[in-house]
Order: C-alpha cells, then structure tokens, then sequence
RNA sequence: AGGCACGUAGCUCAGGUGGUUAGAGUACUACCUUGACAUGGUAGGGGUCGCUGGUUCGAGUCCAGUCGUGCCUACCA
C-alpha cells in the first residue's frame, strides 16, 4: 500500500525528476543502507540494524524532511561464488571446466532468480526504502565508479602491484586481506617440534623449533639473535637442512627471540610473512613449496610431492623420528588464522598482488575526524586505532566473480603465461578501456589481469556510487553527503573507514555526519548467534511462525553436542510450533531490548513476551475506542459539540502526557540513544493511556450526558491518534491500520473537533512538533499525581486488611495543599469509581474527622475509611507502628545532616532547603501517626 | 601483551553534570473474571548497587586498586 502511494519517495524521484516540490525545499536526510550480500538470507542482525535505519528515516519524514533511504545489495565476491559453485557441484559440473565466462554467466543467472530474496525480506520487516533506487555493487554505474577509482588512485600512486606473503586460503585459493583473517584467543591446540638440523661440517647440530615442520623444505636459513652467546660462534656455519640434504648458512637477526624455544629460527621466506622480511634483509631467495591448494609442490623431495600440507606434516615428523632427528614434541597452544568465510587455516603466500597505499588516505580522513559524529562515542577510540596504525589493503583476489581489475599486461611472447612474466616485459597498464597496443612496446596482444577486487574495494564507494557518483547526477548533487550510516561494529575497519578514505579523497567530504554502531544481537545465554551453532532465530520465523519441524531444522543441522536437549527444550516450549507475531512486535521486541550499545539477548519467548504482548494491549485499546464510537452511534444523538467547552483534567492530562512522551521519543532518535525508548512507549501507551486514562474515561462513556459522552470520546480518539503518530516510526504496520479504521469512524460520528488528522496515510502524518510543558499543564501533571496516589494509597490499605473491591467503603477525605483539594472538588466521582469509594466526604476541617477510622496520611491530603468492621486492632497498630518507626528512622538521619554544620555551609542553598521542608513535613506527618496510634489504643 | 566495555532485585536492564527512603519489565506471592484486554487488573515481598580503599558534609554516581565476565587489536618460530 505504502508503496504504491509513493510514500517510500524522496521528493527527487529515481529518474531525477522533482515529483515533490514541497519536500523539495526541506532538508534533505539520507541513509545508504549498508548493503546485504546478495547471497543474504535475512538474519537477527539485520533485522535488529534495518529497523534502526527505517525507524530513523520514518521519524525524520514525519518530521517535514526530504528523507531517502538507499537500498541495495553487494556482491559478495567469495560467498556468492562458492554458492554457486555448489550448486553446479550439485549438477555434477565442474566450474573450472566452464570456464571464466560461462561460470559468470551463471552466476548472473542465480542472481536474477536469488539475488532479491533478502531486499524482499526487508521489505517484509517494514522497511521504507525507496526500492526504485535499488542498487548492486556490479551494477554498470557502480562497476564504473570501481573503475575510476581504481584508475585515478593508480596513477596517483596510491594503488600498486608487488610481490609480497599474502593471507591465502587455500580452499577458495585466493588471497585474503588481514581484516579477513580471523585468530582464535589464546591459539588453538597443537606442537613445538624440536630439531636437529646437522652442522655441514659434521661437528654437531643445533635445534630449531617450529610448528610447521612441512615448510622446512622452504627454509633458506636459521637464525639467532647476535646477541645470543650461545650462538655466536654459529654465526657464518652451514647447516644440513633435514629431509632434503640441502645446506643452508646460520645467519643473525634481531628479531629472533632468544627465550623462545630454542633461540633458533628456520628462515622460511615463502611461508611467514616475519620471515620473509627477514629474508630479505639478509638477501635470501624465497623458496615456494606449495601449490594454491596446500598440497606440496615439486621442490619438495619426490616423496613428499602432491601431499597436502598436514599429510606432509605427519610423514615428515615420522622420518624426522625415524632419523633420529627429533628431539622433542611439546604440546602448545598455537595462533591460527583462518579465513572467516571457509574456516579453513590460511596460509602465508607469496605472490603478486594488488594493494592499496593507505596511509595517505588514511591522513585525510583523520583531518576530517572532528566531522563525524560516532555514536556511542567510545567507538572513536577504536576507529582513530586503526587509521593510525594503518596497514596497506592488499585489494586483489583470485577468483572471478567481482570487478575485473581495470590493468593490462602486454604478452610479446604467446610463451610467457603467467602474469609475472609478462609484467617482466612491460609493466602492466591501468585504463578504464582496454588499450588497443602497449604504449611501452606498440604489442597489441593485450590481456586483462585475471584478479578480480576485494567486494570491499566497491562497498568503499556505495554511498557515493548508490547516488551516481562519479556522474553530477541530481540524486548526487542533493543527496551527497548522506546523513546517517547504521551499521555493526565489527565492520568498522572493513567498511566504514574505507568508505570515509574513498570519499575524504575523491569529493573532499565525508560520506555521512552520523555513524551509528548498533548493539551486537546474542542469543538468550549471550553467545553470538551462528549457524554452526544453530542457535539463530530467524526474524522470519518470528514474524510468520513455524512448526515445532521447523523450529528443530536449524539445530539439527548444526548438530552441537547439547543437541538433545535444545531439542527437548523446543519441543517442551513450543510443541505447537511458534505462532507467529508479526513484524512490528520483532522490531518492537528488538528496540526494547536494546541498550546502551552493548549487547541484546533474545529468545523466542522474548517476542512474545515483549512485542506480542505490546501489540495485543495496543490493540486492545483500539478495540476499547471503537467500540465505544460504534456505541455512541447506535445512540443517535447528533449534537454539535464544543469539545474544548468541556475538557476535563484528565483529558489535558492525556494530552500533556502525549507532548512528553512526544518529546522523549524525539530526543531518543535526534541523540541516537534508545536505551530508553522502548521504555518510554511501554510507560506512556499501558501505564498512562491504558491503565489511567481509559479508565478515568469509563465514568463519562458510561453517563447519560451525550455532551460527556462525546467530550470523552473525542479526547480518546484525538490522544489516540497522536499515540500512533508517536509509535509509527517503531510499529508502523499495526499503527497505520489503527489509523485506517479510527479516521472514518470518528468522521462518522463527528468526533474529530478540529483535530481532525489531515492525511489519510499515517506514514506521511507530521510528527509531534517538540515543545515544552506549560505552567498550566505542569498543574495538571502535579493534580494528576495527587489523583494516582489518592486512588493507590485507598487500594493499598484496602488490600492490607483483604476487603474485596466489591465491598464499597465509605470514605472522608481532607485536602492539605491545592491539588488535592481541586481533585477532591471535581474528581469525586473518578476517585469513587477507582478505589471503589460508595460515599465520599469531603471535610472542611480537619477536626471534623469520624472516630474509628482507619487513617492514610499524604503531605496533600488525608483520608479516613471507615473499615472499623474488618479492622483487627492489634494489627492496625502494628501497621501504624511500623510507619512511624520508618518515618522516625528518615526524621533522624535528615536532623543527623541538618545538624551537621559541614553540610549547611557546604551544599547549595536548594539542597539545605528542600531538607528542611522535607523534615518539617515529616514531622508533621509523624504527630499526626502517634495521635492515630494514641486513638485507636481507645477503640 | 595492549585496549575497550560491563558487574545494581531470581532474570533482563534503566539510573545527564554526586543530594531525601535506588527504579522498570519479567519472574515470584496474594486477591480479582458480565461488557478493550486473564496475552488482563490490583496489591505485595525481594537489592550491604562485585570487593577494598580514597576524595567529599554527602558516593550506585568521581578517583585508585582489586576480583570476575565479555569483546577488540597485535603477537608468539
């Protein structure tokens, strides 16, 4: 519906036309949604972050402004690849076989038929994107951008080619960034391997200690630290390297640590990154001893050949036995990294690759730093970190679905296959087209590198690239620089501050003022939900339910080792399946529970509990309204009202309670701090409209009088409405319903007043203007709260002596200051009904009190019931005592402080004030309990 | 190894710039069902604010230390 009315619109439509000359003069606000992967299915986080985004961008369209929110997907370059593959696996075809082409066609084919399930899942959860707008990273705009910036930062020598140890996953055989990597804390169990390597002379041997046995084969030295007396003199001997019979020199280094191990380190340039910058500085030739997939190559001896790396390992530690040559095997726990989307170990590489210089992006965008607004601000800690310990990017990647990277190798010699070689003919060539020659050599056989980028390298550019950058496109002029970007925080390195680099260095901004970094979604116990845990709850179970099957499907598949008794769990809690809630009361269940920017625990029951339960009570006091105006309907009585003629307190009172509540949802979205949103709807929709102010009303829907009639019910609809303004960002599919069904029915019946809301669409409904509480309404809260504790304080001694509501009792009552006194003047019959008061009396005077009297003491007010029938009077003076007791122990401690000389002269005068009123009330309210205690003891 | 956060009621969490007797939701207990809602209402019990010191007239709040938990970064041949 929404969607077809245009609402999701910005005032600017996707074709770059003004459709809305209105908005059109209003501040723009712009959210890039941080794109899904392609390959997507919709999880709690991104529930948990896309309802962040659309409640903003609902909340800042009903409050006048041009809002536009981008959606898109990217395009996951290794995930979206291997799903594929998989499936041609499934097929029995092998992609490699397809080849490059082929494969990538049918990649776009699972694209066009996948690639917009997750955008729909969004558009599901509620979200008000502008969906004409959709973008993917492959796009022929965005994949141009890609291509200009690579271009531009080439030639300004920010990108370069060079042979370094890359991160290399030999399961998806490509190189990975460091941000890809991911290490386990405290390392995961494995060997030190101590061993013999001979001197060449025959004179002895030293010990060399490694956990990577099967890389030996590339050593090119050992080393000590010079300053190791016990090696010194080793310093310039050869040794024999094991296995292999090759002899390979001792050399010194600094790095190597002399309390580790044996203080002796074998130099494996190929294979360790430190030890291929040591190898360097001591100018020894790398020796590669892997293929991409870890399986051993031909330098290694013939034996070893063709074996995986951890089946190298364990023939090479048996030989290494066998000769005697292993002297020690000690247990440790040893750092792994592993790549974060096949978990397989990496390994360090060397080859040709392409990087990002980062360092001078990285400085423009610290000049910047005091532009952009973190929030929560300790984020800045860990952002600014990074920028200033900044690594370069390695951008490349072995694999062939993603951007093409734009650079040319000229190949004279059809002989010279690999890359390397050619680049050693001419150096390779960037151009956004294909170059039809070599301008080194006028060749005109041209080859594309095979490398494709890292999808973060175009991620880098989507808020600009998503608004036609590097076009002037309309969208671009208007819309760049976006307003708010909502994300997680673990992508604060990979995204983040790579899309601020690319957008510091190529348009001087920064890509948004806010950065928003929402909390962490966890599962009930507070672990990170995972599939391989199979503890995830999907937000589309959720929303539409599932059969108790369904429920068990995920942790079946992830089969952890308490299997059994999650099982049991489920099938316990939900032997009827899980009935679904809905999306409203998901977002609503997720904004509840988040806090402060730390982390939010979920489970099943939490959505019932939380959001199933707000929206039935939402619901319910619709139901209450309408069937009233229904009601009133039947009646018949058309009179012409003068609705303002006739408001009461509690009518103001709702209204009032509105404009705060109004007013704290604002600042929660203006600040970016919903801690306590979730809070401040619960409190004002059931304690304030439901609990107090539909009850209150019941007095007047219940009267004879059409003119309170009608008075009440226009105050209902009227604050109704404004709480559906108020709630619409949060829950806007149950809010916008609401609105369908009370906007007819109070035109019906005339109710409206001049209140009557002027769009039929809520979602395009002004929000509530902010504005502070007058003088008048404060009077009204303070009126209000005498009313509350009035009612309570009747119940609460009620309770305490077990007199049923049905039993009325008889009441006298004494106002003390002005509030109470104008509610005991006009609130007779609310209080009556409320506390179930059949006779209410209000006294002039104090000394007019009935005897036998159970007695509530207020600093406003005082009320007498007469319960003498189910008073025990024991027990009566047990209450009395146990009140004076505790208000005897306060009245000691303020006269402790007040006494205290130190504190009067100290605290400001407000404080000594207000302790001084506090005790003299106190005291007052004290005489007042000894004399109810001295009168009962003469009952 | 360094950094960041957190530790308040059984559970989940609120508690700007220090100021009466520390709050909410949930769970628990008791009572209440003919008209919005039992997915409800009313009321009640429940906390030495992790621990130890310090600053202060006054500390859940500020400082130092300590213990515990979680996360992040780096690194360990």
């Amino acid at each position: 519906m929404w969607r077809e009315k245009g609402c999701f619109q910005s005032a600017i439509n996707s074709q770059g036309v003004v459709v809305d000359e209105k908005k059109h003069g209003k501040n723009p606000y712009v959210i890039s949604i941080p794109p899904p992967n392609v390959t997507g299915r919709l999880h709690m986080g991104h529930a948990l972050n896309n309802t962040f985004q659309d409640m903003l961008i609902r909340y800042k369209r009903m409050d006048g402004y041009d809002a536009l929110w981008v959606p898109g997907t990217d395009h996951a370059g290794i995930a979206t690849q291997t799903v594929v593959k998989k499936m041609l696996d499934a097929e029995g075809i092998d992609y490699r076989e397809l080849g490059r082409e082929k494969f990538i066609e049918k990649i776009w084919e699972w694209k066009q038929k996948f690639g917009g399930i997750i955008l729909q899942q969004l558009e599901k959860l509620g979200c008000s994107c502008d969906w004409d707008r959709t973008r993917f990273t492959m796009d022929e705009g965005l994949s141009k951008a890609v291509v200009k910036t690579f271009k531009t930062l080439f030639d300004e020598g920010l990108i370069y080619r060079g042979k370094r140890i890359v991160n290399w996953c030999p399961v998806d055989r490509t190189a990975l960034s460091d941000d890809e990597v991911e290490t386990k804390e405290g390392g995961e169990p494995g060997f030190l391997w101590h061993i013999k390597y001979l001197y060449a002379d025959g004179t002895g041997h030293v010990v060399v200690a490694t956990t990577r046995p099967e890389t030996l084969f590339g050593d090119v030295a050992v080393a000590v630290n010079p300053k190791d007396e016990r090696y010194t003199k080793l310093v310039g001997k050869n040794v024999i390297l094991p296995l292999q019979e090759r002899v390979i020199p001792v050399i010194a280094d600094e790095y190597v640590d002399m309390a580790f191990g044996t203080g002796c380190l074998k130099i494996t340039p190929a294979h360790d990154p430190n030890d291929f910058e040591i190898g360097s500085r001591h100018k020894l030739e790398p020796i590669n001893v892997m293929h991409e997939d870890a399986r051993m190559n031909d330098v290694v001896p013939e034996r070893y050949r063709g074996l995986d790396r951890y089946i190298c390992r364990e023939k090479a530690i048996e030989e290494l036995k066998k000769k005697g040559l292993l002297v020690l095997e000690e247990e440790r726990m040893t750092p792994i990294g592993r790549s974060y989307r096949s978990k397989a170990a990496i390994e360090y590489r060397l080859s040709d690759q392409w990087f990002v210089k980062m360092k001078p992006l990285a400085e423009k965008v610290l000049e910047k730093h005091s532009e952009l607004n973190i929030v929560p601000q300790r984020w800045n800690k860990v952002y600014l970190e990074w920028l200033h310990n900044i690594r370069d990017w390695c951008i490349s990647r072995q694999i062939w679905w993603g951007h093409r990277i734009p650079a040319y190798y000229c190949v004279r010699d059809q002989s010279l296959k690999t890359k390397d070689q050619c680049q050693e003919a001419c150096p390779p060539i960037v151009s956004e087209t294909m170059p039809e020659k070599c301008p080194h050599c006028g060749n005109t056989n041209i080859e594309q590198e095979t490398d494709v980028l890292d999808t973060w390298f175009s991620s880098s550019l989507w808020p600009m690239s998503t608004l036609g950058w590097p076009e002037e496109t309309p969208d671009f002029e208007r819309y760049f620089p976006t307003t708010t970007l909502v994300t997680a925080k673990d992508i604060i390195f990979f995204w983040v501050a790579r899309m601020n680099m690319m957008s510091v260095h190529f348009t001087g901004k920064l890509p948004f003022k806010n950065v928003f970094l929402n909390p962490v979604v966890l599962d009930e116990k507070g672990e990170t939900m995972s599939k391989s845990k199979g503890n995830g709850i999907d937000p589309l179970v959720v929303i539409n339910g599932s059969t108790l099957e369904d429920l068990k499907h995920p942790v079946m598949e992830a089969r952890p080792s308490n299997m059994k008794e999650i099982i049991k769990r489920l099938e316990k809690t939900f032997p009827e399946g899980f009935e679904g809630v809905g999306a409203d009361a998901l977002r609503y269940t997720l904004i509840y529970l988040s806090s402060s920017g730390q982390q939010l625990k979920v489970s099943l029951n939490s959505f019932q509990d939380l959001g199933r339960r707000f929206m039935t009570k939402l619901w319910n006091a619709a139901r209450f309204i309408m069937m009233y105006v229904e009601q009133e309907n039947e009646k018949g009585d058309s009179v012409s009202i003068d609705f303002t003629a006739h408001i009461t307190d509690e009518d103001k009172w709702i209204h009032t309670r509105a404009q705060l509540a109004a007013n704290k949802v604002r600042e929660c979205f203006d600040n970016h701090d919903f801690t306590n949103l979730g809070q401040h709807y619960y409190q004002y929709v059931w304690n304030d409209f439901c609990d107090w102010y539909i009850e209150l009303c019941k007095v007047r829907l219940i009267s004879d009088d059409a003119v309170q009639r009608k008075t009440a019910l226009h105050n209902l609809i009227t604050a109704f409405a404004k709480t559906l303004i108020i709630l619409h960002p949060l829950i806007p599919h149950i809010t916008e319903e609401l609105w369908s069904k009370i906007l007819p029915l109070g035109d019906k019946n005339e109710l409206w007043g001049s209140a009557r809301p002027t769009t039929e669409i809520l979602m395009q409904a002004s929000f509530i203007e902010k504005r502070d509480i007058a003088f008048e309404e404060q009077v009204i809260l303070e009126r209000f709260e005498c009313l509350k504790e009035f009612v309570s304080d009747v119940r609460t001694l009620r309770k305490s002596y077990n007199i049923k509501e049905a039993q009325n009792l008889s009441a006298h009552a004494y106002a003390l200051d002005d509030a109470a006194k104008h509610l005991l003047a006009q609130s007779q019959a609310t209080i009556s009904r409320l506390a179930h008061i059949s006779d209410l009396t209000v006294l002039k005077n104090r000394d007019e009190k009935p005897g036998r009297t159970v007695a509530i003491i207020h600093k406003s007010y005082e009320i007498y019931l007469d319960v003498s029938e189910y008073v025990d009077v024991e027990k009566e003076k047990a209450r009395l005592s146990k009140e004076i007791q505790k208000l005897d122990n306060h009245i000691v401690s303020l006269n402790k402080r007040l006494q205290n000389r130190s504190f009067v002269e100290n605290a400001s005068s407000e404080v000594v004030a207000e302790q001084r009123e506090s005790l003299s009330a106190n005291k007052e309210k004290l005489q007042k309990l000894e004399q109810l205690l001295t009168d009962i003891a003469s009952w």
